[in-house]
DNA sequence: TATCCACACGAAAACGTTTTAGTATTTGTT
DNA sequence: AACAAATACTAAAACGTTTTCGTGTGGATA
């Protein structure tokens, strides 16, 4: 193992400044021919790579962005920050990840791990506990220091920053309508509690498409999954609610869940008293990963775009550091478009 | 936006020295105690933190890893992710990720992005690309350099580093047994290319069982997939390979397929073609991710455990940059023990 | 009163860069 | 030949820390 070679040795060794050295490796005017010359051979033969951290302490920006999501082994954030990494990598910059495992504490101390020089930015998706406490402390006084912050899937209202979503309501109306059209008579959705932005939204979506048809709200028919943990941690639970959910609604001919994960326990919990899907139910899920694509029967979905959403963090992100100077104060939010992936868990219109 | 505060602004304006506030951080004994409450009393009134990166030029470590793998939209690549996670900020190191894309350049790129100072070391799971190819000189000159590699998974047997894999020969060994001690006779393998270690590997430890169990090898049997992009780029070719293979095999009662996505997607050709799975057919699948716990049937499979070979790639990494002045040059290679999950595509012993 | 030591603090170097502001030396101009 | 200007380079500061080595003050001791 030899030591990396820094400018001074460089310089040394070459019996010539450092500054010389800095110089001729950016072919500046101010070099002479054939000292530039031997500093890049020097430089080529070590294989010499000027040092980040140096670079970063100089320029005060460190060109690495900080993305804080709740939990990775989850298909819709791996397809975000896929997006985000491209977008980053393709303007030089670097991404690092931080867990929050849904906990708030965790999200505090990454976001303070982070937040000292480390990064110039964050992208970041709430924890479900943050959003139940309410409690937005640390965010608000990151950007406050100067740090800017955007926000995906789970964002909060209050806070000003850029945003990128998806348009929940309208989607979920399209969805429950999709349903309604297809025949459904008695439809439920699984969703979450109130607390976790996009369940809520997603709720109001399906109660409008219900309105929009003078279908009669029926609380029953609403099941608020609670879980604040992982979406692994707690499957036979999960299971378990909505089977009892199933228990207490017969003759319920269409599902609307709120994400994957509860799409497809509805439809093991259906195959296991005996629904035919989709002849007797129709199910619908928001977000569509590799457990839809692969489910049998295929599952309907809401495709969110997770990639491009991630591109657009990125590039929200990326934009307002690089003209950090100018300190507007508008912020944006990006809503990206949806798309109903049709299915088999749904009937074809004929 | 207020400036972050430096050492440098308190001192000014406490009116005492750059030192001074520094020691007095830190509960020196060389500072007088109303000195020191003076000064931490104004740290905390402006929420003073110390700069990373400063600290990181100092002490020429960065405490951050960096993590290449080939995509992240897998899930056991992102369990391994959870684990590193969980270790590194147990040990105060941050995680940043690179991803390859499988793409022999980008693996390059990533590598030289990071291996400038702005990480300590890496973990990384070799690209197919990478492997095909046997150039591996990046990695090699990466270590050359004092950085520290472990590699898991996809590693490549001639360079010394620290490894992680599981053992793929027996495991895959122990899974053909169990297909043969069910009952099965003419038991089919769905494999990678041979330049991918593992699948090579696990080909093996099929030959292996078949030998020992004095079954003649058939080379019809076995299908060597050849993908070099993401798993879900290329699903129809993947699932047309299959369905020719099925074809051609006509009798097959058994499949072991090396990872998920190819148990899964031989599942799907099966139910095509109306074979029962278990009672026609029975299957096993190298890798325990979601797709195997949802799937219908739900999927017996090989758990490789890797969250635990996430933290041990961490652990072994860091352990390495802690004692990295005794330069000890004997590496190690952990062997991650694997579970055979058994679900309901195999028939259950009687 | 002279010496010593503890105490409380400051100066400066170092990490590896970039960049501004010089400074010699050579070249060109009249 | 004298001076201006171009050429080729160097010195030093700066980014924000930590740490080593001083140093000046005061009180205690002899």
């Amino acid at each position: 193992m030899k030591q990396k070679p820094t400018l001074k040795v460089i310089a040394k060794e070459l019996d010539v400044s450092v500054s010389t050295v800095s110089k001729a490796l950016k072919d500046s005017k101010e070099i002479g021919a054939k000292t530039k010359e031997r500093v890049k051979a020097f430089a080529k033969l070590y294989n010499y790579r000027p040092n980040n951290i140096a670079l970063s302490l100089k320029n005060r920006k460190t060109k690495t962005i900080g993305v804080i999501i709740p939990e990775i082994v989850h298909h819709f954030f791996t397809t975000v920050i896929s997006g985000i990494e491209k977008y980053a990598n393709e303007q030089g910059y670097n991404v690092i990840v931080g867990l929050s495992n849904e906990s708030f504490d965790k999200e505090v101390i990454n976001l303070d791990m982070l937040a000292n020089g480390s990064i110039d930015g964050f992208i970041i998706s709430v924890a479900k506990e943050t959003l139940a406490k309410e409690d937005f402390h640390h965010i608000t006084e990151t950007i406050d220091q100067g740090v800017p912050i955007v926000m995906f899937d789970r964002v909060v209202d209050e806070i000003l920053c850029d945003k990128v979503i998806v348009d929940d309501v309208a989607t979920s109306k399209k969805a429950v309508q999709q349903l309604i059209s297809n025949g459904c008579k008695k439809i439920g959705i699984i969703s979450t509690k109130d607390y976790v932005s996009v369940g809520r939204l997603r709720t109001r979506g399906y109660l409008e498409a219900l309105n929009h048809n003078h279908i009669p709200k029926n609380d029953d028919l609403i099941l608020k999954i609670d879980d604040k943990l992982n979406s692994n941690d707690n499957l036979e639970q999960l299971e378990a609610q909505i089977a009892t959910f199933f228990k207490q609604n017969k003759q319920l001919d269409g599902i609307f869940a709120v994400n994957e994960l509860y799409a497809i326990t509805a439809m093991k919990v259906a195959r296991k008293n005996g629904i035919q899907i989709p002849e007797q139910l129709q199910v619908i899920g928001f977000t569509d990963g590799v457990l839809s694509k692969h489910a049998y029967p295929p599952l309907t979905t809401i495709s969110q775009h997770g990639f491009e959403m991630g591109e657009d963090c990125a590039r929200l992100l990326i934009e307002r550091l690089e003209k950090q100077d100018e300190e507007d104060e508008t912020y944006q939010t990006v809503v990206v478009k949806t798309d109903l992936v049709l299915r088999e868990t749904t009937k074809s219109k004929s």
